[in-house]
DNA sequence: TCCTTATAGAAAACTATTATCCTATGAAAT
DNA sequence: ATTTCATAGGATAATAGTTTTCTATAAGGA
């Protein structure tokens, strides 16, 4: 039994636990969201399931991974970038992310634990945490060798709205901005 | 010399060296900019301005702040949970950021670097890390002290939508939703 | 099988943001 | 001083993801 095999067993029992309708569409639903390979977008999961249900309406996936949310069993990532909300539903606690700002790609990295950082902001401040968010933004392998080589060669991954070119810029810790987008200049940053 | 008015001759000096005309209105912008307390919303640069500039429209907000987003002088920072973008232009740079989820005052603590956290990830991944966000969300202390004491007084800080009572979880590293809004249950999650 | 009621679907409504249009401004050039 | 003309401000329209509203339908229990 996979990983996600289990995962859409427990989100099942959640809905009938909760005596909310297991109906064909939110079958569906379920399936692609307990792989959440890739961190699925609506509108990406509306595009696969309509061919299985070419009636769909849109609003059925907002409603139904909603509701997932609330329930606590879905993620829900924010890409203002690109202007649409992420999901995932294999994982749906806080953890990093690293996503490609090429390709546009997004990975769960095994990094340590956050929790050092955290408690030194609880101490130092006096907050009590209780969620985070960490998101790395970067060159994936196969865009940096695209980048030194031939500038051409299209981006991998599924859905580009448009050119999603990179400025071209490495740094450690002080870095482009959040949205590496297609800014003017090359920013050049000054720490106080 | 406080290190807003630093900022300010800075910002100042971008705009007149690349010859953009730093008319009255930007200039006010600037200001508020400079200073970024609380981390500024157009809408709430907005309503500040149109006190001294009662003609001003917003339009005029966002294209000065784009401006200063594309030379790298205001880092964006965009809060799906409350629909609005919000403005650091005291630090143009990526840092981490503490947020209320009750009163939503936003906070630049003062962690450790972040630099052997990106360095494990590109070492293990193959990544170039070029830039990052992380957001830590909890309960600051007043309202830490307003939970326990009467379930009642209104938030501190100033404009919050609707009621953002929290779920009055705490959690160190495995913690409620990155939106911790009205959910309806306790949001049970496991770590695989 | 029947009944109750949550849900699907379609479309309108919402809202932060962006683009467009036009006028005003102001720094040169004459 | 006057003309020029690119830039900027103000008003408004357009965009797009998301939410809401309404009604017909079907899930699931009796
Ligand atoms: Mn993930
Ligand atoms: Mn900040
Ligand atoms: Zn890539
Ligand atoms: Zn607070």
């Amino acid at each position: 039994m996979s990983s996600s095999d289990a995962r859409l067993s427990h989100l099942m029992a959640v809905l009938q636990g909760r005596r909310f309708r297991l109906t064909p569409q939110r079958l569906a639903i379920l399936r692609l969201v307990a792989r959440s390979d890739g961190h699925p977008s609506i509108e990406e999961i509306y595009e696969h399931l309509r061919e299985d249900f070419p009636t769909m309406s849109i609003a059925t996936v907002y409603k139904t991974v909603t509701l997932l949310k609330e329930l606590g069993e879905v993620l829900e990532l924010s890409f203002p970038e690109e202007g649409v909300k992420r999901y995932d539903g294999a994982k749906p606690y806080p953890h990093p992310h690293l996503i490609c700002v090429r390709c546009r790609k997004i990975l769960d990295p095994d990094l340590g634990s956050l929790t050092p950082l955290v408690e030194t902001a609880a101490r130092r401040t006096g907050f009590r945490i209780l969620s985070h968010r960490l998101d790395l933004y970067g060159l994936c392998p196969e865009c940096q060798a695209r980048e030194q080589g031939g500038e051409d060669a299209p981006p991998a991954h599924g859905t580009e709205t448009d050119g999603n070119r990179l400025p071209i810029r490495l740094s450690g810790d002080c870095a482009p901005p959040h949205a590496p987008g297609d800014g003017a200049e090359p920013t050049p940053w000054r720490r106080p």
